[in-house]
DNA sequence: GATGAATGAGGTTTCATTCAT
DNA sequence: CATGAATGAAACCTCATTCAT
């Protein structure tokens, strides 16, 4: 019912979603997006039945849309008040930081987003393609500026994001990663890749 | 049965594994891992019934072990044959137009193969980490001959094949992206990453 | 918790109940009966809550049978309305009139009937079997009268009903269908059917 | 896999489809189409999960199409045998006879039937127009004969095929009905009904 | 009185797997 | 070797009903 309803959520529905949306993070992270059953969710969130989340969840690919949109929000808000100071080189360096760290404290969050972009829908591509285009626009605007050398500003936003992605698999699957050396590096590479 | 028997395949049974992994691809690639049904794939393999997938996969992790073998062997055969001559640093350019051209030739191959990643189970992540190994072995032995700037040749080589497989996503999901000019982009930017 | 309480309704109470019951009507004619769940009955009234329905109706059962009551009483007040008067003969016409005119102002009533009636309990049956014993009992006395030749009043009753609610499914199911031709066709073939 | 199959079925696969349709007709007579579940079904049909009636009708709506063509075809087939011969007025009452002793000899069958008609889809529709109409057809014979009073055929034919769902719901729901009695006045009925 | 939240049973359907033939 | 039939677990989802507020 509710979830066909129309209107303001109230609070306590609110928290709900916010913890089912949890425990589906939680739950991809863990056992990947085909064992994430409305079961196993339903468990992870201490609820007593699946019935609960299809009462907040229309679906399940809107509960996926809307975990998806929330790492994406958790993500962006954690990683845009990081990045938004000095120069294009100075904030890609402090974005490529920011991922970094964001990986170190929401390992679960980026585990979950990994698994869920192949299953994502037409928005959520077009969401993906508008935060490259973010990145896009601050190595155009480095290049303006004289500060990174001349290559494709939308291939590049592609091969950043790709390395951040493949530090994300890499932390979630190896334990033994050492995050801070890695992020040194990828910081250095990446200067070495843009700059003039 | 088969599946269960010990001792050398036969001819024709080494035959039917290989339709039916080469189905599983095609179908992985077209409909995704979550739709890729024993069902499915056999209607793809023009089978009339899924038992004979059964018949010779003791399971369907199993089947999904083989395809993802074979798709590591066939990008292995076809790339190592192109980047065996000469220094590490051309070695390393021809490994990475090798990975190109292999995208525009095996396009399901390597969708499949990124969305088989993370259904991974212990063994194939052995595999992945053994094929980083034998790029950082590439790294390590420019790094030595002073073709290469000192970086630490495992977080490099994870460097470029999260290249690499961004490469490959993105060819997949974006029907307009220009693959031969991303190559060039690609290979100038990993030069610039790693030449001394 | 008023569903099971005891003494007299209040009025808000039952204008709720009217309320429910006329929206479980709508939704039966539109949807039929294995669509019209609490959920959609509760739309279509603009209650917020399938809780108010349950609030006023202590069982699914329950509600339909008000339904029931309440169309077969909105019913038999329409019709015994205008077959009251003059002989035996002369009511079985104004009766089965009267019955095609409900039809055509009372769509949903009728179709909703029909839907029901193989749902319908115990008491319902009795309900339907109370009806036709009216009919019987004017069939009856236009024998005593000489009007109707000699049937069998109990079945004679049941073929007319039959015929007006073959009248309702048609109108219906079918959107060309001439309701008024065939009332006038229904008219001779009863009568033609019953007079001496 | 098998209900999405094309081609010539088997005889084991003939067989057990019959058997589900029959228990499925038996379900519905017994219980209701709201209560024939597919596990009320399966229990019925003496199989161990609903899985093989899926594993053979790809939709319930499937299955119960085929229900409803079943018992259209086995009454038919009954029905027509014995209404073939003689002028259309004695062919009329064969058809009436023919009815009344199919109810007697398949009772399930046609009470099921009836249950089935307000979930029939749109071909099943018109499978029961084109019933009305070679009634139609007879009746419009029967006036070129000068046998029937002119009446519109199509109205006498929908009259007629109601007074015979009428006797079916009658003899369905009331054990002490006494369908032989009822026959009988059925045809004195409609013979005074259609004459000239 | 009314509402939103919660529950658990049960609905249809898909699926990997087994087995007799 | 291969097939069709069968199985039962589990998937997502809907529903009538209950209850605290």
């Amino acid at each position: 019912m509710r979830a066909r309803k129309q209107g303001e959520p109230t609070a306590i529905e609110r928290a709900r979603r916010a913890q089912i949306v949890r425990a589906a993070i939680d739950t991809i992270a863990e056992s990947g997006y085909t064992r994430a059953s409305f079961s196993a969710i339903a468990t992870a969130a201490g609820l007593s039945s699946t019935g609960l989340i299809s009462y907040h969840f229309a679906t399940k690919q809107n509960l996926m849309a809307e975990v998806l949109a929330t790492i994406l929000a958790d993500f962006t808000e954690f990683v845009t008040a990081r990045a938004t100071q000095g120069t294009p080189a100075t904030r890609l360096a402090a974005f490529l930081a920011a991922n970094c760290d964001f990986i170190a404290s929401h390992r679960n969050h980026l585990i979950a987003m990994l698994d869920l972009q192949h299953a994502a829908s037409e928005s959520q591509a077009r969401q993906a393609d508008s935060d490259r285009a973010k990145l896009t626009e601050l190595l155009a605007d480095g290049q303006r500026r004289g500060e990174f050398r001349p290559f494709t500003p939308d291939l590049m936003a592609g091969f950043i994001l790709s390395l951040r992605n493949g530090v994300i698999r890499r932390a979630a699957t190896d334990p033994e990663f050492d995050l801070a050396a890695c992020t040194a590096e990828l910081l250095t590479t990446v200067r070495l890749a843009t700059t003039a």
